[in-house]
DNA sequence: TATTGTTATACTCTATAACTATA
DNA sequence: TATAGTTATAGAGTATAACAATA
């Protein structure tokens, strides 16, 4: 085994272990907010590449037609997305993202942001520095991840 | 706004984007696997400490009294755990992590290791640096968040 | 009376299978 | 016949309220 092995290794149990940790935390704080993740992901894709159709939507999310179905049908009840029909297709749905579903999207992208403003102040600098230094690094990950 | 503040804000906006991702891509992982996240979380604890009492267990994983018996009940059907009691308390459940409990615990931990670490394998080695680094800031972010 | 746990009930979220409507 | 979507049904996972048993 090479030196850089031991490395990836190591690395690889320490953020396995961190990630544990992490997912475990967002879990209490997401069950207290009334949307669920696919909710919430869902509505952010609508926010940010328009309108879709439910097909898609629920393969973009990794979900059934059914419950694609089912979800649009929550958030349709509760006023953050609209069904269209597509006049070229008759059995086409298309789901939009409402204004006040766009509000939510960005009442949620705040408080986060603002949440773990609070927390980096009481981190010292040295590690702010560090989450700074990895963030595109996190994201270059969570390509690869996704791409499986 | 100091210089420090600026940086505290970016740094805040980018990893909540992160964060996003990397949770977006571990519902979907996660979905397939058939145990929940309390299932797991729950496991890890019962392995990790040891024995506990429901109600215990039920405070420690954020969820209710009910909703930890359900899960409990589950977990024994498909013998992962063994409820047991206790002499001097006749009100109280005591519950344990089987030996085939055990051996998932272990197995799924070193899937995630061996998954992260084919991803690390294809960052460049800066960017493994970089994780390497803000592994242990992570883990001071997790605990600060936890304490909320 | 207080604590420990379970049962009853309801809702979200998910899946698969069966169905309807349109192409 | 194939595609888009819904409905039917079932199970996990969660909550609150009501209950039983023990302290």
């Amino acid at each position: 085994m090479t030196e850089a092995d031991a490395g990836i290794s190591e690395t690889a149990a320490q953020l396995a272990a961190v990630v544990e940790r992490l997912v475990e935390v967002l879990r209490r704080l997401n069950s207290r907010d009334g949307l669920s993740l696919t909710a919430a992901s869902t509505l952010r894709r609508l926010d940010r590449g328009g309108a879709r159709r439910l097909t898609d939507l629920a393969a973009a999310e990794g979900v059934t037609q059914p419950a694609m179905t089912q979800l649009v049908s929550r958030l349709e009840r509760e006023g953050l997305v609209s069904r269209g029909g597509d006049p070229a297709d008759g059995r086409v749905v298309v789901v939009r993202v409402t204004a006040p579903g766009r509000a939510l999207v960005r009442r949620r992208r705040a408080a986060r942001v603002r949440a773990l403003s609070g927390v980096l102040k009481e981190l010292p600098l040295a590690d702010r520095v560090a989450l700074a230094a990895a963030a595109p690094a996190l994201d270059r990950l969570a390509d690869l991840v996704a791409e499986r």
